[in-house]
DNA sequence: CAATATATAGAAAATTCATTCTAAAGGTGA
DNA sequence: TCACCTTTAGAATGAATTTTCTATATATTG
């Protein structure tokens, strides 16, 4: 006689794999852990956030019982099986921290660029999957309205994020609106800046660590009413607290280099609906 | 002296509100106060399933830090707070899966904002995929490789292709290395790229239409023996022809808008090896 | 029917956790 | 510079929660 419960030598991790265990196995369960099992597969979102005692008197079991089901599966006890739940309310993108972390494992340090070109597109995706589940698609539309609207559009950033103000302002050039690049050159941009109403509208970009003259020119910008929007990547950023629409992408902890992955989609985004807007009112005219 | 801490009446319930009431405030906090805050915004999964003291910790705060947060926007403690955040993780995880499904199912057209996002994530992601197929790393390492021993990095764009461009100026320049982004302002290109010698390298970014511009200069550059390096998005364009090492990543056929996402992580991959190389002689040296 | 194994209930113990309280540190304004 | 106020740190407290343990009940098998 080893061990009395181990029935798994390694219990589910995932949510659909745990799942698919007890549906298996669950013809050859006791009626009580039965009813636990039930409660379990059809009521997930209480599952993990609810106490074992909640649970318990909700299938009308002793705690212990609860406890003993969590064992039966091969967990060390209800805590270990009640994060596969949290996990699955945590809809960050599992399947490719998974995949990423397999790949992970598969490649003992360094080797090569393959490797680190591996890392970069895992990241891109997760970034990519991350700004579908979090952004506001009425914020889009909110901005795009502002650009759509405005006699000038002034746009700018710098360093990193950089980028992300060239390509919308190369693609709102195709589209023949009115904009212009704060890109700094020459040292022009806060008398550019002057020239901007309230009939105008600012897109600033900025990430992390903000660069203080965009911050400050933002400032200088919104005090005199003209419409504006940030790209940036947290709500309380300093960009974030001074305008008017807020475009978020959430930068994945962790990583040394951040991509732009992100942004630059939700920059192509914002332009194409301004885009489909332009051509819906040539349309109507 | 009535009460001490009662600065709102009724506490935000849900996720939304206490966002908005978050970032309204947010000035008027204290230091630490606004670093919780940050972290309660940007990790909101986090913020809901992790206990006080290990948020605490992630803030580098004590745990009745966070108590006092939660008391000055109204709560009775932490564990009042963390339900908005609970709340927020049952109520629109599972209504955004179906929302995105059923938009991706029906759309026969044009429905918003939110549907061109999706599709620019959806074409990105698959971008990536197709770039993690088709690029074989032994060039990214060759590229890497004359950057890397290049006394002067030139790097070339222009239009579409510039962001790339200026991207991997701003990260090379991050890692010290010497390079000069020929950025066109004031005309200076030609000038400047006629100092380049065999012992630099020339990174150029274009894609279709080729600007004449950039394969003109990269054609005289090459003359002059200078090692080079393309990223473009053919085997037989103009640049690809032209340069010793070719970066290729292809762009969807059909596709109106092209993406900047494939182009721009092999940017990122690039850059890396090189770092890792700086790295690793560093190290040794 | 007896004997054994399994399952459950319930209480007790141990652990973890949120909260409160007090002292110290840091700012601010006179 | 001093006094006052706000903010923070850290320990202590008290509550809540999970786990373990034991006794009892139920089922199973020879």
């Amino acid at each position: 006689m080893a061990t009395e419960i181990d029935e798994q030598a390694v219990p589910p991790q995932s949510f659909d794999e745990l799942k698919l265990e007890i549906m298996g196995r669950y013809p050859g369960l006791s009626g009580q852990l039965r009813r636990i099992a039930q409660f379990l597969l059809e009521k997930p979102n209480d599952s993990a956030l609810s106490t074992i005692t909640s649970i318990a008197a909700q299938v009308d079991a002793q705690p212990s019982s609860i406890v003993r089901f969590a064992k039966t599966f091969g967990y060390d006890g209800f805590s270990a099986m009640q994060k596969v739940f949290r996990s699955r309310l945590i809809t960050e993108a599992p399947s490719y921290r998974e995949r990423l972390r397999v790949l992970r494992q598969n490649r003992p340090g360094f080797d090569g660029a393959e490797a680190i070109l591996n890392d970069f597109i895992d990241d891109g995706t997760a970034s990519l999957e991350q700004l579908r589940q979090e952004i506001d698609a009425s914020i889009i539309n909110d901005a795009a309205n502002k650009l759509f609207d405005a006699t000038a559009i002034y746009i700018l950033a710098r360093g990193r994020a950089f980028p992300v103000a060239f390509y919308i302002a190369y693609a709102l050039t195709g589209l023949e609106m009115p904009c212009r690049l704060l890109d700094g050159v020459g040292g022009l941009t806060e008398r550019e800046a002057r020239l901007a109403t309230e009939h105008d509208a600012l897109l600033a970009v900025s990430f992390r660590p903000y660069s203080p003259d965009v911050v400050k020119l933002v400032g200088d910008m919104v005090q005199k009413g003209i419409p504006s929007i940030a790209i940036t990547d947290s709500p309380v950023s300093p960009l974030a607290l001074q305008c008017e629409s807020v475009l978020e992408t959430h930068e994945e902890e962790g990583k040394a280099f951040r991509t732009l992955t992100a942004p630059l989609c939700l920059a192509q985004a914002l332009v194409m609906t301004v885009g489909h807007k332009l051509m819906e009112s040539n349309g109507s005219s």
